[in-house]
Parts: structure tokens; C-alpha cells; sequence
RNA sequence: UCCUCAGUAGCUCAAUGGCAGAGCAUCCGGCUGUUAACCGGAGGGUUGCUGGUUCGAGUCCAGCCUGAGGAGCCA
């Protein structure tokens, strides 16, 4: 019978088939341990020459890592074993042979390792991160779908900057002019919020900035909800309601890879709304007092963002930054105008943004002035004026990097690891 | 774009300006409970590239290439 590695427990004391590979083995002269991954996990696979005979033994000799093969045996239930069951081997049967396998169970370096991802995503931590990164992305799907947001893309290839044209990939093919890979869905968002109310979009981001941290990668994956009738406290209460709920997901179904990752729950588990919030203006007290050197007026930067997030047990909502180091869309607050009705929600251990998002200018004489004040061409924005010429109301939205929260749920030094095939600056293969 | 660091066997790394080394991987041999198994043996090198200093350069100097970390910018 065909089992899968996750529901062996339930086979105990049956024979059964795994298909899968290799992944290491151990032999002394009348038994070789066999660990074999289907994919769904790992196991060991116990081959005893007295139990196979001397000619089935001896062609396991040369057995080498990731060579696929299917192996059939007895479950049995191992103390000694990890995950407490091990197959006695009746019979293998080899499909492909695997010689000279370049991810070896020994150290390897980030680029040795980048240049082979295709095969380092098949090792134990790797397969690990990349079903929390499913969890994740299935938790937030079920977030907003479960309370009533409509999924509702955006396009990939665009007409102009949301933001200016200096961090956007060009793209030569459409007739007398130039398109643009997607740098936020923001503004296509707004006007599906418009027609259905709330709704989210979700897919790739390309930013080319010449960004080289662990933080940044050129190609990522980003959720973005937008609601109609909505103010900043409306956004703030979402975004944490997000948070708190991805993370609580992960931490009910993916315990067995957080432990592979030895990342330490505890700070997880303590995460429930509401979340701290701070403005700007308190924020810049906090760093003047840590010692940060900070230019009041400025955006926070990375270091900034450390400190902040490693100051509170959860995460933080940092709101009311100068209107003037943000967006052109970014409402401003009415009771300080220099001001922005936005929110950055930083990861705490000294993560740093994960979320950036806001209530938006709902005014079209303000909003027009704005575009004007970023030197913007107000003909690309007509559609988007057009959301405040018919029926303009109060509303507002975030945007959520995947690959940062699932660093931070993983407790990573780096991005590159929270996605199948990085991209970034001087990295374009596999 | 700028700053810092690195590049030596397939991999990870050593080597005071003086014979190019180890562990792992590979191959051969041994071992019936191993957990990155262990023990013995063998093969494996244009020290990133170009030039310079020197009796002698992996090592010192200059330039270049490639990568990593950080800055700016951002999720």
C-alpha cells in the first residue's frame, strides 16, 4: 500500500510503500540505515541483511544520496527513532540513480548553496520554511476570505509609477509606450474597493531598488486588502486582526517545522490583539532615549525599525508620519496636517516592517495638489481622480510583505530563504 | 552608487614571505542500532584574474572580476 512519510502512524504494523529519495545512509557490514524523504517528511528505513538476503544487501552498498526510489517494508514504532516509527525493509526498487549529489549533509556556503536552490530546497530546513511560507499564505487567504473580502487582482504589467518610475522594472513590448512591472496594487485596489466593497489582492511585487540587506529581495509576494468606508483605526484593527491570526495559524499546524527551525515560540505565542501603537512623534522620543542618532523628519530607517521592534514583546503600529516622507496618496490628518493618517507595523526581535499602509486622500483638489507636489503626470492618474470625481468616500488599506513576515515567523537571518527562487540584486539563477 | 569583508581540492576551511594541508564528499576495505555514524587506506590543486615587489608570493602592493554584509530606499 502507497503511504506518505505525515500519516505513517497510521499504517503500524502494516506493509507499506514510500516513494521518495535518498536522502543520507548509514551501513555496517549487515545493515544499512536508509533515511528516505517523500516529501511529506522524513524516515528511516532499517535493511537487515538477514531479513533481504545477501544479493539485495549488497546492491544497497552503493545506494547514494537522493537516488529516488521506492522502498516497501513494515512500519514499526521506534522509541529511538525521530518522529517514532522506522520501516524494516522487505524490498527496494531503485527509478534513478543520483551520483556525485552537489548538497552534501555538510556545510555549505550562501552562494554555493543560491546557485544550486533548485536541489537546496529539497534538504530538511529548506522544506521546512517553505511549508510555513504555505501556511502563511493559506492562513492570510483564509483571513480575508472568511470575513467577507473579495479577492480581486491587479495587474502585473502597468502604465505608470504608483510611487515614480526610479525603482520599477521597464518592460518593451506594448506599441508607443513603455510598461512597468507592478510595484504595489494600491491604486487598482482602491478602485476595486469601490466596486465591492473590501477586497484584497495578492501576487508577485517587483522593486528595483539597488537594495542589498537581508531584508530586500527585487521579486516578492505581497498582500494588499482595501476597504471602502474606512478610517486609519479601521486599517490598524485589520492589519493586527492579520498578524495575530497568520500567527496563531502557523503555531496550530506547523509546531513540527518551527522545531526543525529551532525557533523558540514563546515570543510567538504571546502575540494577541491589540498591538502597541505609537506615533512618529513618540517613536522619535524612544530612539532620542535608546541613543539612536535619528533625523527628526526623516523616515525610519533599518536600524531604526531594530531598535524599535526589539523595544516591545509584539508587534508595534508606528502611525502619523510626516505626510512629506510618504506617499502622495497618504491622507492627511486634518488635526495636523503635516502629518499622514498612516500606520508601518514592525515585527518585534528586531525584524522591522512588514506591513506599510493607511487611510487614503479622498479629496480630488488635495489629491490632485499631491500629485503635483511628487512632480507626477497627472494624465496617467485621470482613472485614479476619477475614484474621487464619482463618489468618493473615507478608505483605506495596507500591504503585507510575505517573505518578511515568514522570516520573522521563522526567526531567519534572511529573506532569500522564505521563497522557492530568490531575486535579488546579482541574482537571477536558478 | 558608496563603505566593509571574502575568494586555496567537489564542499567547508587551515597554512609566520620558505616542501600545498585537514575534515567531509568520492573510490577500496572493515563493522548488526546508526542519528552530520565510526575505523583503516587511496585518488584529488593553474591558491578568482592580470601585472608588480622579492633569491623566493596562497601570503606583500596595484588594478580588475565574483560574491557576502551594511548604507540609502522599501514590504
Amino acid at each position: 500500500m502507497r503511504a506518505y512519510i505525515a500519516d505513517i502512524a497510521r499504517y503500524e504494523g502494516q506493509q507499506v510503500t514510500i516513494r521518495g529519495w535518498l536522502h543520507n545512509r548509514r551501513s555496517s557490514g549487515k545493515i544499512h540505515f536508509l533515511i528516505v524523504r517523500d516529501g511529506t517528511g522524513f524516515i528511516q528505513a532499517v535493511m537487515s541483511k538477514a531479513a533481504v538476503g545477501d544479493e539485495a544487501f549488497t546492491r544497497a552498498d552503493h545506494l547514494s544520496q537522493e537516488t529516488s526510489l521506492s522502498v516497501a517494508g513494515t512500519v514499526r514504532a521506534d522509541a529511538r527513532a525521530r518522529g517514532g516509527y522506522e520501516i524494516d525493509v522487505s524490498g527496494i526498487e531503485v527509478h534513478g540513480e543520483s551520483h556525485d549529489y552537489p548538497v552534501t549533509p555538510k556545510e555549505h556556503g550562501v552562494d554555493y548553496l543560491l546557485d544550486r536552490r533548485h536541489l537546496w530546497i529539497r534538504s530538511e530546513r529548506q522544506t521546512a520554511i517553505l511549508r510555513v511560507r504555505h501556511e502563511v499564505i493559506d492562513a492570510v487567504r483564509d483571513f480575508f476570505n472568511s470575513r467577507g473580502f473579495i479577492l480581486c487582482d491587479t495587474p502585473i504589467f502597468t502604465p505608470a509609477a504608483c510611487e515614480g518610475t526610479t525603482t520599477l522594472f521597464p518592460v518593451q513590448y506594448f506599441e508607443d509606450t513603455t510598461a512597468f512591472l507592478t510595484q504595489s496594487g494600491q491604486l487598482y485596489n482602491e478602485a476595486n474597493a469601490m466596486a465591492l466593497g473590501r477586497v484584497y489582492c495578492f501576487g508577485p511585487t517587483f522593486r528595483a531598488e539597488k537594495s542589498k540587506t537581508r531584508r530586500h529581495l527585487t521579486e516578492f509576494w505581497m498582500v494588499e486588502p482595501e476597504m471602502a468606508y474606512a478610517d486609519l483605526n479601521d486599517v490598524i484593527e485589520l492589519a493586527e486582526g492579520l498578524v495575530a491570526s497568520v500567527v496563531a495559524r502557523v503555531l496550530e499546524r506547523r509546531r513540527a517545522e518551527l522545531q526543525i527551525l529551532e525557533r523558540d515560540t514563546a515570543t510567538l505565542e504571546t502575540i494577541r490583539v491589540p498591538f502597541p501603537r505609537i506615533t512618529y512623534d513618540q517613536a522619535a522620543e524612544l530612539l532620542k532615549d535608546k541613543g539612536q542618532p535619528f533625523q527628526y523628519g526623516t523616515d525610519l530607517g533599518g536600524g531604526d525599525e531594530t531598535v524599535l521592534s526589539e523595544h516591545f514583546d509584539r508587534p508595534v503600529c508606528i502611525t502619523h508620519y510626516p505626510a512629506a516622507v510618504k506617499a502622495f496618496y497618504m491622507k492627511t490628518d486634518p488635526q495636523q496636517p503635516d502629518k499622514a493618517l498612516c500606520v508601518d507595523v514592525l515585527a518585534p526581535e528586531g525584524y522591522g516592517e512588514i506591513i506599510g499602509g493607511g487611510q487614503r486622500e479622498d479629496d480630488l483638489e488635495r489629491l490632485q495638489r499631491r500629485i503635483q507636489e511628487h512632480q507626477l503626470p497627472q494624465e496617467a492618474f485621470e482613472w485614479y481622480l476619477d475614484l474621487r470625481r464619482y463618489g468618493t468616500v473615507p478608505h483605506g488599506g495596507f500591504g503585507m510583505g510575505i517573505e518578511r513576515c515568514v522570516s520573522w515567523i521563522c526567526k531567519l537571518e534572511h529573506v532569500r530563504e522564505t521563497i522557492p527562487y530568490p531575486r535579488m540584486l546579482y541574482r537571477l539563477y536558478p
